[in-house]
DNA sequence: ATCAACACGTGACTC
DNA sequence: TGAGTCACGTGTTGA
């Protein structure tokens, strides 16, 4: 069905034979279409739509081979490349863009909260001498931002990791000022849990166990640490 | 070219021809080829090919949407979407992707330094008794990070600004602690310049300024800050 | 008239 | 077999 004339144009890369046939049709004098051995206008003007349809073709070969070159990069750059399926991976690849796109927000939304000059900023923050807890979402990323104060004690850190462990709560990122025997801290946290709302109350009620428990085991805990000594790293 | 028995399956969503002729089929006797009056096997043949080439055609068209449609939501998601042209766009993806991902996997670099229990962790740092300085880059994100230690005073945080604005690095994240009087800093800048290692010596040198410059000017600057307060909240 | 981009139907191939 | 995917060539439309 599509092999009429084919011979003429689809050997190699000739996409030329129009050019070929009016080379030879201008060293040639006029013809008519009754003449037979001369080139005829009816097979110059098959000729000329074979030569269209070639290049027709090879453009769209060339728009099909950019496509799937860029198909074939994200097949390579995707990490979970199961399906090797052309609709999958492009609908692998939307999922990718949003997660990404979602986790930068995320990282980025906190430095971009109060904007300094060099376009990421950083909030120094002093504690107060009351002691606070302050509990909120974030307003663009699904993050929650927790900041307190209160009197600094050894114990302090190792009941936070507690206190997020329990309300299930992924540090994302922490600022912590130590001065005067006062500490404020600001941590970032994003929630394992679904259930949002009830998840930030929880939160809220595990940080002020921590904030409200006053320094009792300095008396207790045969186990503790010796002379009251801070350890010097602590994991979130 | 294509209108060969097109009006028998091309009207509406008539893939149930050939189901149509089975049972018509069912009903009748046996036939020859002969008889032209009844359906014919050939006829038969023909119908269940035209059936093939629709249920094909359908299906194709299927593929085609489920693609497409993926393409239309990446044409949404992406930012910059001056291109519309296909193959660009899937290009300009790409692009994002890679970008994307350098991005975040700069920013949870730092978290992954040090591996802590909820999956992102938080080393807290404390002041060394000496003053010292590090400045190193980053094993695989392009970052470098600065470390130093020295006397707290309420210059530094202004030098320290002055510092990073001179050696052309933007802040991506930082963490700071006080205690009696000396304070420890990690900084995680990004060179806004492209010569990575002359702009870590360049940064290297001015931090050694901040770090090393001792309090000199306690006793000048008449229009100092009052009662040597440092000031609430700086900028990065 | 040329070119680029698109959707379409079709043959070849795989599971 | 039938359902699915792919590359291909073509018709069409807008700059």
């Amino acid at each position: 069905m599509f092999s009429i004339n084919q011979s003429l144009y689809e050997a190699g890369s000739c996409s030329d034979s129009y050019a070929i046939l009016q080379g030879m049709l201008s060293s040639s004098q006029a013809d008519t279409d009754q003449n037979p051995n001369l080139i005829s206008p009816s097979f110059m003007a098959e000729a000329k739509a074979a030569a269209a349809s070639n290049s027709h073709k090879e453009a769209e070969r060339r728009r099909r081979k950019r496509i799937n070159g860029h198909i074939a990069t994200l097949k390579s750059i995707l990490p979970n490349t199961i399906k090797t399926d052309k609709a999958s991976l492009l609908g692998e690849t939307v999922r990718l863009v949003k997660e990404l796109k979602k986790t930068t927000s995320e990282l980025t939304a906190i430095d971009a909260e109060t904007n300094g000059e060099l376009s990421t900023s950083l909030t120094l923050m002093f504690p107060s001498e009351t002691d606070d807890l302050n509990v909120c979402h974030c307003e663009n990323s699904g993050l929650i931002r927790a900041a307190f104060s209160c009197d600094d004690r050894p114990e302090m850190i190792p009941e936070l990791i507690q206190a997020l462990k329990s309300a299930e709560a992924k540090v994302v990122r922490a600022e912590m000022s130590t001065v005067g025997g006062r500490t404020k801290s600001v941590v970032w946290v994003k929630l394992l849990t679904g259930e949002s709302d009830a998840g930030l109350g929880r939160l809220r009620r595990e940080l002020k166990k921590v904030v409200m428990e006053k320094s009792i085991s300095l008396a207790g805990s045969g186990q503790g640490l010796p002379g009251n000594k801070r350890p010097r790293y602590y994991h979130l």
